[in-house]
RNA sequence: GCUCGAAUGGUGGAAUCGGUAGACACGAGGGACUUAAAAUCCCUUGGCCAGUAAUGGCUGUGCGGGUUCAAGUCCCGCUUCGAGUACCA
């Protein structure tokens, strides 16, 4: 009987679903283990032979641990919130909650024919009013909350309020947008809607007026992980900066701990490298500079306080507030015109030429150090977002401050000894301080950096900025606020209504606050995002409910929020969802929370490193101060997956002719290459007369070969459409089966490398799996495999698998776990091995790579339950001992020949032997060795 | 520019602690079976040189140095490619 894997795929594949074979409970017996692939935003295109990479190795891994008794948590669901359906009802008017749908089982059918272990039961769409539910909830809370740096933890802002009734800021140590100062006496006078707006600025999730990147052609604002280049990273559409009032996530809040929570999980290093330098900590200091002849001053951040001496100008961004407060009368009209021109240039031309641009203020800065007036000037390349949106400039040591110092003839004073600034500036915080002060000037003041080395220089300024209250010691990070307002209509709708222009919360217990029906999606007339078409979206409070918009009276009907929260709310918590997924009391239990904690195996992309990965720790950092979550981190060890890139095929038509020729001949006329659909191109192969058929013009097209084979070129590129090079995984299914295209995957190379998508060796593992089937059954249909004693060599076979097995997979290492079952199959197979133990030990083994040809043989061999339920076999090292043992005899190094010992042979034996040989003789010459080293089980080196 | 990662046959890729390269697979070449093809099985396959042959020798992991009895692996200096990030003071 052949290996006829359509009819066993169909049959385990509906037996796992009759018998609920992966569903799974809160098994209080079993450890638990929590495998989680990023969910799928789901696409129109469907899935491509590159997106189950990741899924499948997890699962993979899931089956591995449930087969050494973990209670395996494996769910799936879909990011089911985004632009493109959207994009998509813009075009025509279909609903997006049709396409999603639509696309949603679309990927179900395909993620079906591959044999995944997920618990369907747990599945989550994100644009489910039972599941936002739970997104809008966690948004009040965060509402309802401040960031208590003392405490380390977010907490409720009830506990702020009665802070400022007892006390005012005093004391206060809390996250905010803006430093204030008040009084108790001042915050109990304040009016309800004055100390509602001062609570905004401590809030977690607060309306804040910020700088936004406004996409005017998505009509809406992107978080900056979503801008790239100064284009929307969907779409490539211009972003520019434009100040909106916006609900933003006080993530800068959680910086540190964002920062501190990386060494404690496993995730490669270069991940966690990216995440640092994103939330881009630096120590540094503040300092106030006094203004000339006014009695004004301001605050510079700067990580090198060594160089106070070296300041020859400030610079203050454009949009700072210091800006008309230091422009003179004589200045103005300059500072206005070079205002104006700022504000017209995008980001995105900001960034293309780096023109030197600036103005000066009129005014002028006194440097505390050395009492010197220095100028103050307006320049782009200062960000108003970061530090204090002014500068100190030193020219010297700062390549950006040089360049400006250099187009508008400012003095630059070199602070390093031995150091040429000529022609640029040096950057480099190494070398010995000089001219800190300059010889021969009265000092200002007591301090003197000469002769100190540049680490120490900042250490000795820091303290005396302390010391003498010129400012103070402060970090930095770059990590902002996340901007958490969309303009969209597909995304979920914020809980909140407003009275009187200030924001407030809907009831708790009416949640979830479900998105309304529009007639269109686009903005409206007004500028107003989609849900300004919606009628019917008021809140009653009185009632609790939903109303038309004709009814808001402002007393107890109030307009609600329009805008609706960013994809990465949906996704920030999901983890925790599918512990749970229908429990309509709360996010998780608590029981369900404290079994499953928190997901041990993540699998997914780096693409997120900087967008979901951030935003969910943060997320879950937030539930884990409530009391929600119960661990600090969500993904304790994470894995990326490659990428699979298209491998694009192409034939080469000579000009101006309908005849193609081969690739090795094409050299000899002048030719155009065509991308060929890749489906119908075998080994690089043409198949022709598919060519002929695949499109009216090809029809009469006549062919060069070569050996009689028409011969492709190719190009790795993006798998897409237009390059005739996206495989999808129902195909390969088709053709080869699921089981094939699992271990296919697996094959090609490690899980985290990027490759191109080649089905040029997948013959090879079809040819495996049905050597395996062949072990079975032979050509009459008999099933082989006898009880009986397994010989040594068979136990040795399978043992030696299981070890490798075993050791890749908890290595992630697929590749080299399938070339090992192919060995141990053609092991098994010289052998003629008959033993029903030993064949019972490589399905298990091969079970979680190739589910259902598995599930087929453990049923054959007599097993009445599923091989899911199997026990992973271990391993005895006895049976792996030789009886001999090869070691390679090399001179100074040199492998020369090779020797067999038994395998207990002592040193002294092995040298002796060595020594006395023959061909050792030939080596030697005469001389006498200097020293003999002997590695156990490989080696014997002699030096000469 | 900065940070991180990679480079091994015709191809994808092995080599776990430094232990004497190229596992496994594809492709290619040769052979068996077959009227023929498909399928299947067997042999060869980094390069160069010598030999009728068994075999033997040299060389070889991007480039140049170094450490070591021993380097694809460790150290120093480059080249190329990929990823992230970019006026972050």
């Amino acid at each position: 009987m052949e290996y006829n894997f359509r009819e066993i795929e169909k049959k385990w594949q509906q037996k796992w679903v009759d018998n609920h074979t992966y569903k799974v409970t809160e098994d209080e017996t079993k450890q638990k283990f929590y495998v989680l692939n990023m969910f799928p935003y789901p696409s129109g295109a469907g899935l491509h032979v590159g997106h189950p990479l990741g899924y499948i190795a997890s699962d993979i891994y899931a089956r591995y641990k449930r087969l050494q008794g973990f209670n395996v948590l494996n769910p799936m669901g879909y990011d089911a919130y985004g632009l493109p359906a959207e994009q998509y009802a813009i075009q025509t008017g279909q609903h997006p909650a049709i396409t999603t749908a639509a696309n949603i089982n679309r990927y179900r059918s395909q993620l079906d024919k591959i044999g995944f272990s997920f618990d369907w039961d747990r599945e989550v769409r994100t644009c489910e009013p039972d599941y936002y539910h739970w997104t809008q909830w966690a948004f009040q809370k965060m509402f309802n909350s401040y960031y208590d740096y003392d405490k380390r933890k977010a907490c409720p802002i009830s506990e702020l309020t009665a802070h400022f009734e007892k006390q005012g800021t005093a004391g206060l140590n809390a996250a905010c947008t803006e430093e204030l100062n008040f009084s108790a006496e001042e915050w109990n006078s304040k009016s309800e809607r004055e100390q509602q707006e001062t609570l905004m600025n401590y809030r977690i999730a607060y309306l804040g007026e910020t700088m936004v990147n406004w996409c005017p052609k998505l009509g809406t604002v992107l978080a900056n992980d979503e801008v790239v280049d100064g284009v929307s990273v969907r779409g490539g559409y211009p972003v520019v900066q434009k100040k909106m009032r916006q609900w933003c996530l006080r993530v800068s809040a959680y910086a540190q701990r964002l920062l501190d929570g990386l060494d404690t999980i496993e995730w490669t290093e270069s991940l966690k490298e990216t995440q640092r330098n994103w939330i881009g900590r630096s120590e540094g200091a503040e300092v106030r500079f006094k203004v000339k002849d006014r009695d004004m001053e301001f605050t510079i951040f700067t990580t090198r306080a060594d160089t106070m001496f070296g300041v020859t100008f400030m610079v203050l961004a454009p949009e700072s507030e210091l800006v008309p407060q230091l422009t003179t009368a004589d200045q103005k009209a300059e500072v206005e015109a070079y205002l104006d021109q700022t504000k017209k240039r995008t980001e995105r031309e900001r960034i293309a030429d780096r023109r030197v641009t600036g103005v000066f203020s009129g005014s002028y800065a006194v440097n505390p150090f050395t009492g010197e007036a220095v100028p103050i000037w307006i320049s782009d390349y200062v960000l108003a977002g970061y530090g204090t949106g002014a500068i100190m400039a030193v020219p010297a040591h700062d390549s950006r401050d040089y360049a400006f110092a250099k187009h508008f003839n400012l003095p630059i004073i070199p602070l390093v000894e031995g150091c040429d600034v000529s022609e640029e500036s040096f950057d480099a915080k190494e070398g010995i301080v000089c001219n800190s002060p300059k010889a021969g000037v009265t000092p200002y003041c007591d301090l003197n950096l000469n002769g100190l080395t540049i680490k120490e220089a900042i250490a000795a300024t820091k303290k005396y900025v302390k010391e003498h209250q010129l400012g103070r010691v402060k970090v930095n990070y770059r990590l902002r606020d996340a901007i958490f307002s969309r303009q969209r209509y597909w995304g979920e709708p914020f809980p909140v209504y407003y009275k009187d222009g200030m924001p407030y919360m809907i009831d708790e217990s009416k949640l979830p606050l479900e998105l309304p029906e529009v007639d269109k999606f686009l903005p409206t007339e007004t500028g107003e995002p989609p849900l300004g078409h919606a009628t019917k979206w008021a809140w009653n409070v009185e009632k609790g409910e939903v109303v038309e918009n004709s009814q808001i009276d402002n007393v107890t009907v109030f307009p609600l929020e329009l805008n609706t929260m960013p994809g990465f709310a949906g996704s920030s918590a999901y983890y925790l969802r599918y512990m749970d997924p229908h429990n309509d009391k709360a996010l998780v239990s608590e029981h369900a929370d404290h079994y499953w904690r928190n997901v041990d195996l993540y699998v997914g992309g780096t693409e997120h490193a900087t967008g979901h990965l951030i935003y969910s720790r943060f997320w879950n950092k937030f539930l884990y101060d409530l009391g929600v979550s119960v661990t600090e981190e969500p993904f304790q060890k994470l894995v990326n997956q490659g990428m699979i890139q298209g491998r694009s095929n192409f034939v080469y038509r000579i000009k101006d002719t309908n005849t193609f020729v081969s690739l090795g001949l094409k050299g000899q006329y002048d030719v155009t290459p065509i991308h060929v659909d890749v489906n119908i191109v075998s080994n690089d192969v043409l198949d022709i007369e598919a060519f002929k058929n695949w499109r009216p013009e090809y029809n009469n097209a006549e062919f060069i070969l070569e050996d009689g084979k028409y011969v492709c070129g190719w190009a790795i590129e993006k798998m897409s459409k237009s390059m005739f090079n996206v495989v999808n995984p129902d195909m390969i299914v088709e053709k080869y089966g699921a089981d094939t295209l699992r271990m296919y995957e697996m094959f090609l190379g490690p899980v985290e490398q990027s490759k191109p998508w080649d089905t040029n060796g997948i013959d090879g593992v079809h040819r495996f799996l049905k050597k395996l089937w062949n072990l079975f059954y032979d050509r009459k249909d008999n099933f082989l495999p006898t009880e009986g004693e397994a010989t040594k060599e068979e136990l040795k076979a399978v043992h030696k698998l299981i070890k490798k097995v075993t050791g890749d997979i908890e290595a992630f290492s697929y590749n080299t776990s399938v070339s090992a079952f192919m060995i141990c199959v053609n092991e098994l197979t010289a052998l003629k091995c008959r033993n029903k133990d030993v064949l019972s030990s490589l399905v298990v083994v091969i079970a979680p790579f190739a589910p259902h040809l598995a599930e087929e043989l453990w049923e054959a061999l007599g097993n009445t339950t599923s091989v899911c339920d199997a026990q992973w076999p271990s391993y005895n090292e006895a049976y792996l001992q030789e009886d001999s043992v090869k070691y390679t005899v090399s001179f100074n190094g040199k492998a020369r020949f090779v020797m067999e010992f038994p395998a207990d042979a002592d040193n002294e034996t092995i040298q002796a032997a060595v020594m006395s040989n023959e061909q050792s003789q030939k080596w030697i010459e005469g001389k006498t060795p200097k020293k003999v080293i002997i590695v156990p089980k490989k080696i014997v080196n002699i030096v000469l």
